[in-house]
This record gives C-alpha cells, sequence and structure tokens, in this order.
RNA sequence: GGGGCGGUAGCUCAGCCGGUCAGAGCAUCGGACUCAUAAUCCGUGGGUCGUGGGUUCAAGUCCCACCCGCCCUACCA
C-alpha cells in the first residue's frame, strides 16, 4: 500500500492537525506492514507556496531560512510521535520534483492555453475573486490583477470524474465527503487557472516550462510530489503496479485531490490514486486551530509535556471519524489515565507482580487467548476508523482485567494460579502485538515488561498524568 | 444563494436498509475485592433522541419547514 499525506505548506510550524494526519497515516503503514504487506509511507512539506514568502516578509527573515526552518520542525516530528514515514519529500530540495512537475505538465500540454484575466486575487488564499473582500477573511488586502494565466482544462474531465468516483474506482472516504465530491463535480467544472505571475510570486516556486514569466500554480507543483517523491524504480513499483495508493487529506483540501489531481492524471495519462481518505478538523478549546494563531495545540510540545504515547493515544482514541474534534490537555489528559494508565499499565502490573510473587517469576504455559480483535480492528481500519479500531484493542485490556476478577489469583492454589496467570501473561503480549500500529513505543514496553520466561516486577509503564 | 455534515443522558459520543433503539464510556451514587499505578470488578440513577408539522399499524431512524453550530461552493437565472 502507497500512503500519503498531505505536504503542508511551511509558513508556520506544525499544529496538531497535522499530527492528527500523520498518525493516521502511521497507524495504517504500521498496520499494514505487520499483515506483511508492503507499504511505503509518504510525507513532506510544500515548500513553494506564496504563503511562505509573504511569511517570510512578515517576520523580516529570508524565504529560504524560514521555510528551511519550518520544515524541519515538520519533519522533526517523526521523533516526536514516533513516526515511521519512509520517506519526507520537500518540494523546494527534492531533486526529481521539479523535473517531474515540468513532465506532468508537458504531458498534459494539451489540455493546457493561456487566458487573460483580470480580478481581484487573494494571496491568502492564492485564488481569484470576483469582489472583494477574501471570504477567508485574510489580512492582506485583495490585488486588482490583470495578467495572462495558463488554464486547465478540467472541464473536459467531468464525466470521467464522476464514473471514476462513482464505480470506486477512486475511494472518497467517508461517504458524506464523497457525496460532496460528487454534486460538486456534477454542478459543472470551469476550467482553473493553473500558473501565478512570477512575479507576483517573487520569484518563488517552479517556473512554467517555457514560460519563464510564470510559475506553476502551487496546488499543481504541490499535489504532484505524490509522484515526484518516488525515484523511477518507486514510480513503476508503488505507482504504477501497486494496488492501493491512499491519500489521507483534511476535509478542506478535498476538491483538489479528488478533483484536480485525478484531472491532472488522466490529462497526463498517468495511473490514478485509488482512494482519498478524509479527515475532519481539530479544534483546541474550542478554537479553531490555524497557524498564524499561535502556538496553541503545538505537537511537539504536548509530547514533552504528556510524552507520545498519550498524544497518539488521545488523537487515535477521541477523534470521531467525521466530525470535528475538540482538543483540551484536561481530555488528553484523562483518557491517558483512564485508559493507559489505569487500564493497560495496572493491568501489565499486577499481572507481573501475580507472577512474581505467586510463581517466583515463572512464566506459566499460555492459555485460552481472551479475545479476538485483529480481526475488527483490520475492519475498521480498512472502515477508515481509527477510533473503533481504537475501542478494539481495549476490549482486551477489559477483558483481562474482568478476568482477573473472575479467577482472583491470590485466592487460588498453584495450579489455579498457573492457569490463570498463564492467559493473563498470554493476553499482555497480545495486547503488545495489536497495540503496535497504534502505540508502538508502548507496545514495545509492554513486551518488555511480559516477555522471556521469568518476569520481575515493572516500574509504571504509564504514570498517571494527573495528581492523584 | 446552492450543497453537505452535526444537534441523542451532566460530558464525549454509538445507534446501517423504520418495529427490545432509547444505548456505551466518563462523571454521580451503591456494593465487591485487595493481585495492582488510591488502580480493578459488579450494579444504580439520569434523556419530550434541536423545534414544529407530515407519511405509517409503528419514526432519533423516512418526507417538509424552521432554529443553532460547522464545512464546502458560489455571490449574475
Amino acid at each position: 500500500m502507497y500512503i500519503t499525506t498531505t505536504i503542508p505548506y511551511v509558513n508556520a510550524r506544525p499544529h496538531l492537525g497535522h499530527a492528527l494526519e500523520l498518525v493516521q497515516a502511521d497507524v495504517l503503514a504500521r498496520h499494514h506492514r505487520r499483515r506483511g504487506e508492503p507499504v511505503r509511507f509518504q510525507t513532506g512539506t510544500d515548500d513553494n507556496s506564496l504563503k511562505n514568502v509573504l511569511a517570510a516578509e512578515a517576520a523580516g527573515v529570508g524565504v529560504r531560512e524560514l521555510v528551511d526552518r519550518n520544515a524541519a520542525a515538520f519533519e522533526g516530528l517523526r521523533g516526536a510521535l514516533d513516526l515511521s514515514f519512509d520517506s519526507f519529500i520537500r518540494t523546494s530540495t527534492h531533486p526529481g520534483h521539479r523535473a517531474g512537475v515540468e513532465r506532468i505538465w508537458r504531458a498534459t500540454a494539451h489540455d493546457l492555453y493561456t487566458r487573460h484575466y483580470e480580478g481581484l486575487y487573494c494571496v491568502g488564499c492564492e485564488q481569484f475573486y470576483p469582489e472583494g473582500p477574501c471570504p477567508d477573511g485574510h489580512e492582506a488586502p485583495l490585488q486588482q490583477v490583470s495578467e495572462t494565466n495558463w488554464f486547465f482544462r478540467l472541464s473536459r474531465y467531468q464525466d470521467e470524474l464522476l464514473d471514476l468516483i462513482r464505480s470506486g474506482r477512486l475511494r472518497v472516504e467517508p461517504a458524506a465527503r464523497r457525496n460532496e465530491v460528487l454534486a460538486f463535480v456534477a454542478a459543472g467544472l470551469d476550467d482553473i487557472s493553473v500558473s501565478r505571475s512570477a512575479a507576483r510570486a517573487r520569484g518563488w516556486g517552479i517556473p512554467v516550462p517555457g514560460d519563464p514569466a510564470q510559475v506553476v500554480y502551487v496546488w499543481w507543483d504541490a499535489l504532484a510530489n505524490y509522484v515526484t517523491a518516488l525515484d523511477d524504480a518507486g514510480y513503476e513499483r508503488w505507482w504504477v503496479r501497486e494496488p492501493r495508493k491512499v491519500h489521507l487529506v483534511g476535509k478542506g483540501v478535498i476538491r483538489f485531490h479528488a478533483v484536480y489531481w485525478p484531472a491532472m492524471l488522466l490529462s497526463a495519462g498517468l495511473p490514478l490514486p485509488t482512494a482519498i481518505f478524509v479527515h475532519d478538523y481539530l479544534t483546541a478549546g474550542g478554537r479553531k486551530i490555524s497557524k498564524s494563531s499561535g502556538n496553541a495545540a503545538d505537537p511537539a510540545a504536548l509530547v514533552h509535556a504528556y510524552g507520545v504515547d498519550a498524544v497518539r493515544w488521545w488523537l487515535l482514541r477521541e477523534v470521531p471519524r467525521v466530525g470535528d474534534a475538540d482538543f483540551t490537555d484536561a481530555r488528553l489528559v484523562a483518557r491517558a489515565d483512564e485508559d493507559l494508565a489505569n487500564g493497560l499499565g495496572n493491568l501489565v502490573s499486577r499481572v507481573a507482580v501475580m507472577v512474581c510473587r505467586f510463581l517466583d517469576g515463572h512464566v506459566p504455559p499460555a492459555g485460552e487467548p481472551l479475545a479476538e480483535v485483529s480481526r475488527e480492528v483490520h475492519e475498521a481500519l480498512e472502515d477508515v476508523d481509527f477510533r473503533r479500531a481504537a475501542r478494539a484493542v481495549w476490549q482486551l485490556v477489559e477483558g483481562a482485567n474482568a478476568y482477573v476478577e473472575r479467577t482472583r489469583p491470590w485466592q487460588q492454589d498453584t495450579a489455579g494460579r498457573e492457569k490463570s496467570l498463564g492467559t493473563l501473561v498470554g493476553a499482555c503480549r497480545e495486547l503488545a502485538v495489536q497495540l503496535e500500529p497504534f502505540l508502538p513505543g508502548a507496545a514495545a514496553r509492554v513486551a518488555a515488561a511480559v516477555g522471556g520466561d521469568r518476569l520481575s516486577r515493572p516500574e509504571p509503564l504509564f504514570p498517571r498524568l494527573s495528581r492523584p
């Protein structure tokens, strides 16, 4: 499976919303790797956005400097969040990116034409509007622009796109999002502008082949990363031969991924992605998270404060498949204490201690499995429902804790203790296996605590985050 | 303006094609237990399922209108 995240533009540092998408992609990648499937997990940054130029000007630093600094912060999420991406592309520095964008441009030449355009342009949106003000409320005033741009014949692909999505050859999940896209396409597609004046872009971006006065529209540039990130062999393997190509995207950019991108590929005669998984947004304390609104919900800071397991667990266990989710520190702490400390951590602790206390640390033979959850986890992930998958894993924790109460090893003779503790150690080991895609660090610690023939009393795996 | 999503116990939410669908978790309260990170297990209370109509033998579950929140899209029929 080829799994991608969107590549955020790096006008600021990453926020929790980026972390959500990365962690979701990471779970899919780890899950499918665990199943023995070939996986390539791709992410990166969009360095070529005009917004980066503006952010640099506002901050009084060079574009290169700002872009490098912020891109490094995004790439640094790998360590902070235990991400397992195979490659990280930066559109301004990746060796093959520019050439790849140019190649796709040329391959679609039969659908490109120039048109004079006059209108109001919002640099914040990188879009034209018939009237002001900018609907997104960007600070910068709309600019009166009169120029000639390149246009792409998107209108030509309307029927093909409808057929693609309706037939499921291009899967869009959740269904509500698929319907949204279908409604948009069915309403009629206009050709889109796919270049910008190089002068207004301050020379930042990729020049249009054969027209250096124009730079390639940043979305065209950015979308291409899904194939330009791959070298020739990689392209063949992951974009031509791979049967499952999945884009994870936020709800705000569905149109680009489910309409523009497939149309570009159709025009260029290239293979298409097979699925687009759309997540909704996070709010923080009831307020919209935006990169410009300060450093609220900084994932690296949250990891520093609460640990990677708590942060990943909140993102996976608490965020619904449909609908925005509100993040607060209190919710993260409550969820971590309830599930990780009181549930999983305490379970491992009581099991290990009983083995030490009653069986002198010797691990008895494994008993019957307590619950079978791998299938439910898999089905939930196929359905792109991370919360349901995480909940399924937790059935093991609850089942094991209930089993302890039911069998009461402390009241049994040695044979009884061996039987129930054998079952419990087995359950903890299974838990470590099932947990790996979600909380790789925690899974490893659980595995270490209950691995081997002899156990010792473990330190608390997950100390409570709140004061008792 | 058009389209979409959400509005279900104090909180976070499940409820697919209409008929045990009025639920789960947390919180509250009561009980049990003592292996464990003052953790765990069992049970209880609590809701006119946004509002008002309609269809139906039967509607959170379908239709219409409206209110609130959010998203996408467009401001020319």
